[in-house]
RNA sequence: GGCCCGUUGGUCAAGAGGUUAAGACACGAGCCUUUCACGCUCGUAACGGGGGUUCGAUUCCCCCACGGGUCACCA
């Protein structure tokens, strides 16, 4: 697959620094190495999973590799339960990564916890060259004068008063048992440009951004260190992140200059927002892939949902395979807007997929849907197989969840025990309905051989016998087998219940009209 | 508030100076049909505002408005 423009792809800063960069390592000489980078604070999130969607198949586009990362320094918030829904999430989505946790790779270990000495030691390097300094300031301090910064209206940036301290100032803090951050001290003027692929440059003022903390009190590093030190030796060639990471960069930036490391190409992609064009949170409902499992959405509908978001492809057609995503895609398609979530084209994409799935697979995936609502026993017994199959591909057309499947199929593994309000009213009220169920039960009885297309015939001679419309006859038969006025053709409704259940079914409709119409 | 990004129908989006401004979802009508879906046909609906540049701007430039992001010892 050839990259369809190289000058994009690669940045002019990499073009003129080829030497160094092959110097790196002749193994990755032009390897497309993108990574997803996750703090393990929570499920991952619809955004999070566009993200890692987009790394995926701009890796797998250029047969490069896809790192995924734990960035795991926030040690109050990081949990190992999200840890492992994380990377529960990125395996049902199909987003298998070439490096990372349970994977291993040449670059790990692939959590940052782990990686503490490497972050220390390129801190060092930066306050032994001066290009780092111990600030004592406390988080109380620091915390008033913002607050007194903005009650004076200006800029809450950090007042670099650690910068220039002298050892007997150190010293004396030190004695007041204080424990030092690591700032990087920001050049005070001139320009940082950010050279997004997706956006074009980006240029900020130096003076805009103070001295930020690159190394924690309690000896963590923070995000915009950690992450530089890492995708550098990880050699990742392309940062592709959520927009909100934008104004983030060009600290990084700065970091990668401090530290003398070779720029990466940006990428920063829409945020997706909730349809009050807010931040997409939970307030909004479903917003995690694990919830999206467990409403019975597959898999490959959320990708092929998640890949039109800020992407589209060449054609227009909109579902399209995986592989075909994989080919067409290209950084030069995505958008430069941030996309409302709908839900209703998800839905839409996955009732198509429901429909042409391999059915075997939509059994059981569905199946475990079918268990939780108590239809049917777990684990299911092997003879019973082909029929829950059977029903499945019956009622599959006419849903567009697992779990609706589970809903439109609960009649076939459980008895009807009340009848749909609006049927009642249009097709049981009618005179002689229950004496007609009782006649049309008789030649389902009398039939040699029950299957849907005697039934039909059955059912279509009678109605021709009687003078009556087909609807006529087949409406409340459908509400009698079924309780319901809609679904599966009525005929393939009967062979899948048995003669035996239908026939019930019937007698139980004619009493109850008699009891409780007549 | 400072800085940064963005603005094509209700939503996702194509188009990048001259087009009847694609397509998809949703919505509406019809066809198909024993019902509901599916499918098919048709339809409603958009370039935020104001200035420039130009023979001509949705497309280029500026301003404004609006939306979003970010300004943490979170990532």
């Amino acid at each position: 697959m050839l990259v369809p423009s190289r000058r994009r792809l690669w940045p002019a800063a990499w073009q003129t620094n080829t030497r160094s960069y092959l110097d790196r390592s002749v193994d990755t000489l032009n390897k497309v190495r993108v990574r997803f980078a996750p703090s393990p604070t929570g499920s991952l999130h619809i955004g999070g999973a566009r993200t890692a969607l987009f790394n995926w198949l701009f890796a797998r586009h250029h047969h490069g590799a896809f790192v995924l990362r734990i960035d795991d320094t926030d040690t109050e918030r990081s949990t190992e339960a999200s840890y492992k829904e994380i990377l529960t999430a990125m395996g049902w989505l199909g987003l298998d990564w070439d490096e990372g946790p349970e994977k291993g790779g040449q670059f790990g270990p692939y959590l940052q916890s782990q990686r503490l000495e490497l972050y220390r030691r390129e801190a060092a390097r930066l306050l032994n060259e001066g290009k780092a300094y111990l600030c004592y300031c406390t988080v109380e301090e620091l915390a008033e004068r913002r607050r007194q910064a903005q009650a004076e209206g200006r800029p809450p940036m950090y007042d670099r008063r650690c910068r220039y301290l002298t050892p007997a100032d150190r010293t004396r803090l030190e004695q007041e048992g204080r424990q030092p951050v690591i700032r990087l001290a920001v050049p005070e003027t001139g320009t940082t440009v950010v050279k997004d692929l997706i956006r074009g440059d980006v240029a900020f003022e130096n003076a805009t951004i103070d001295d930020f903390i690159i190394f924690k009190s309690n000896g963590m590093p923070t995000y915009n260190f950690a992450t530089v030190v890492d995708d550098h030796l990880m050699q990742i060639s392309h940062i592709i992140r959520a927009e909100e990471h934008l104004s983030n960069t060009p600290k990084q930036i700065l970091v990668y200059q401090a530290l003398a490391y070779e720029l990466p190409a940006f990428a920063h992609v829409p945020m997706i927002l909730a349809p009050d064009r807010s931040k997409l949170s939970k307030r909004h409902g479903a917003t995690s892939v694990e919830e999206y499992r467990d409403e019975g959405y597959l898999p490959e509908a959320i990708i092929n949902y998640l890949a039109l978001l800020g992407w589209s492809p060449e054609g227009e057609e909109e579902i399209i395979p995986l592989e075909e995503i994989i080919e067409q895609f290209s950084l030069e398609r995505v958008s430069k807007n941030a996309a409302i979530y709908d839900t209703k084209k998800l839905t839409w994409i996955n009732g198509h997929y429901l429909r042409e799935g391999n059915l075997d697979r939509i059994t059981r995936l569905a199946l475990p849907f079918l268990q939780a609502k108590g239809l049917l026993p777990d684990p299911l017994p092997e003879k019973d197989y082909n029929h829950v199959r059977s029903v499945i591909a019956a009622v599959r057309d006419r849903v567009k969840t697992l779990a609706e499947v589970a809903d439109a199929a609960s009649y076939f593994f459980t008895d009807v025990t009340s009848y749909e309000e609006k049927g009642i009213r249009k097709h049981f009220t009618r005179p002689g309905a229950a004496a007609l169920l009782d006649e049309a039960r008789e030649r389902l009885a009398a039939l040699p051989e029950f299957n849907a297309r005697a039934a039909e015939e059955a059912y279509r001679s009678l109605a021709e016998g009687k003078g009556i419309s087909t609807g006529q006859l087949f409406h409340p038969t459908r509400l009698a087998i079924s309780g319901r006025t809609m679904g599966p053709g009525l005929f393939e409704i009967m062979e899948l219940l048995g003669r035996e259940t239908v026939l019930a079914r019937l007698d139980r409709a004619a009493r109850w009209i008699r009891e409780n119409l007549a």
